[in-house]
DNA sequence: GCGTATCCCATTGACGCCCATATGGTCCCA
DNA sequence: TGGGACCATATGGGCGTCAATGGGATACGC
C-alpha cells in the first residue's frame, strides 16, 4: 500500500509540500496526463474503482463518458476520453478513403469500441468485453499512457513490462 | 467491382459527409452515433431487440424507418435512416447515370434494400433475407459503424475483427 | 381459415444510484 | 516526536429502474 500511494504521488508530479491549499488549486497544478501504475481488485459485483488520480485527469479534462477499445498490440484495453475516438476518426479520413484499411478500421473503432461512464464512487464495470480480452479476473492493473490509460491483466502488464525493459536495455548498449 | 463500390461507400459514409459540417453540428453527431457491439437472442417468432444505445441514436435522428441493405464488402446486413439510402442515391446521381458503376450500384441498394420498422418493443423481425446474407440462425451481433450499423452472424464478427487487428498490427508495427 | 405479423402485458436479470464501512495517510497538537 | 483526530480513497452491498426476453391475444394477408 505503501508502494501504490507514493507511485499515485507521482502521478501528480507534486511532493508532499505542495499538497497544501485546496483541492481545486491542487488539481491544476496536477500536469493533465496519465501516468504511472495502480493495481486494484474487483468487487463481487464485477466493478473496480479507477485510481483517483486518473479521476482526477478526468475531470480536468471534462471528460464525462470514456471510449474503450481493444488495443492493437497489447492484450489490453486502452481507454480515453472522445476525443481518442475523434483522433481515430481523423486518422481514418486522412487515410486514403477508397482504401479497405478505412473500411476496417472502422470495424475496429466503431464495431469495437464502447463508451463506458463511472458510477458515482468512480468505478466502473468490468464486462465480458474487457475480461475476454485481458484475461482479467479479478484484480485489474491501471496503467497510465499520458493521453489514455489501459487495463492489464496485472501478471501480464508485470510480463509486458519486464520485455519492454530488457529490450530498452539491449537498445541502450548497441547505441 | 465490389471494391468499386465499397470506394463509393466509404465515399458518401464515414470519411465524406461525417467530418462535413459545422462545429455545433459534428458535436451533436459525437454524442449521438452508433458505436459498441453486442449480441441478442432471437425468440421463437423471430424478433430480436435493437439495443437500447441504438434505438436512442435512431430517436434522437427521428428515424421512424430503417434502410437495410447487404454491405457491399462484409457479409452483413447495414442499417441506418433514409438518410443513408438519400446519400447513395446522391452519389448515383453525381455520376454519369448510364455508366456501369451507377447502375450496378443502383442494383444493389433499390434492387437489394429493404424498409424495416421497430415494434412498439425496439425489436426488428430476421426476415430470411437477413438470415440468407449473414447466416444469422438464433443470435445476431449489432455492430455501430458510426452512421449506421450492421447484423453480423456472431462468429463472423469476431472472426472479422480478429483479422483487421491482426492486419492492422503489421500495420503498426511497419511503421 | 391458416400461417404470419403486430400489439400488449408479464417476468427477470442486469445495471445505475445511493449509502455504509474500513483502511491507511495526513495533519495537528501536546 | 509520538499519539490521536480527521480525511480521502477504496470497497461492500441494498434497492429501484430499465432493458431484454417470453408469451398470449388480436389483426392481417395469402
Amino acid at each position: 500500500m505503501l508502494i501504490r500511494l507514493a507511485k499515485l504521488c507521482l502521478i501528480s508530479g507534486v511532493s508532499g509540500v505542495f499538497w497544501s491549499g485546496s483541492l481545486r488549486e491542487r488539481m491544476f497544478r496536477v500536469m493533465s496526463r496519465f501516468l504511472s501504475n495502480a493495481t486494484n481488485r474487483i468487487d463481487a459485483k464485477g466493478r473496480v474503482s479507477v485510481p483517483s488520480a486518473f479521476r482526477s485527469v478526468l475531470a480536468q479534462r471534462n471528460v464525462q463518458e470514456l471510449y474503450c477499445f481493444q488495443d492493437f498490440v497489447f492484450p489490453a484495453i486502452s481507454i480515453g476520453g472522445p476525443d481518442l475516438l475523434e483522433r481515430f476518426e481523423r486518422q481514418i479520413a486522412a487515410e486514403d478513403p477508397f482504401s479497405p484499411d478505412a473500411n476496417e478500421m472502422s470495424l475496429l473503432i466503431h464495431g469495437g469500441g464502447v463508451f463506458m461512464k463511472l458510477d458515482a464512487e468512480g468505478r466502473l464495470m468490468v464486462t465480458d468485453f474487457i475480461r475476454g480480452f485481458t484475461g482479467i479476473s479479478d484484480e485489474v492493473t491501471f496503467v497510465g499512457r499520458a493521453d489514455h490509460f489501459q487495463l492489464w491483466q496485472p501478471q501480464a502488464f508485470v510480463a509486458a513490462q519486464a520485455q519492454a525493459r530488457g529490450e530498452r536495455k539491449l537498445a541502450g548498449k548497441r547505441s
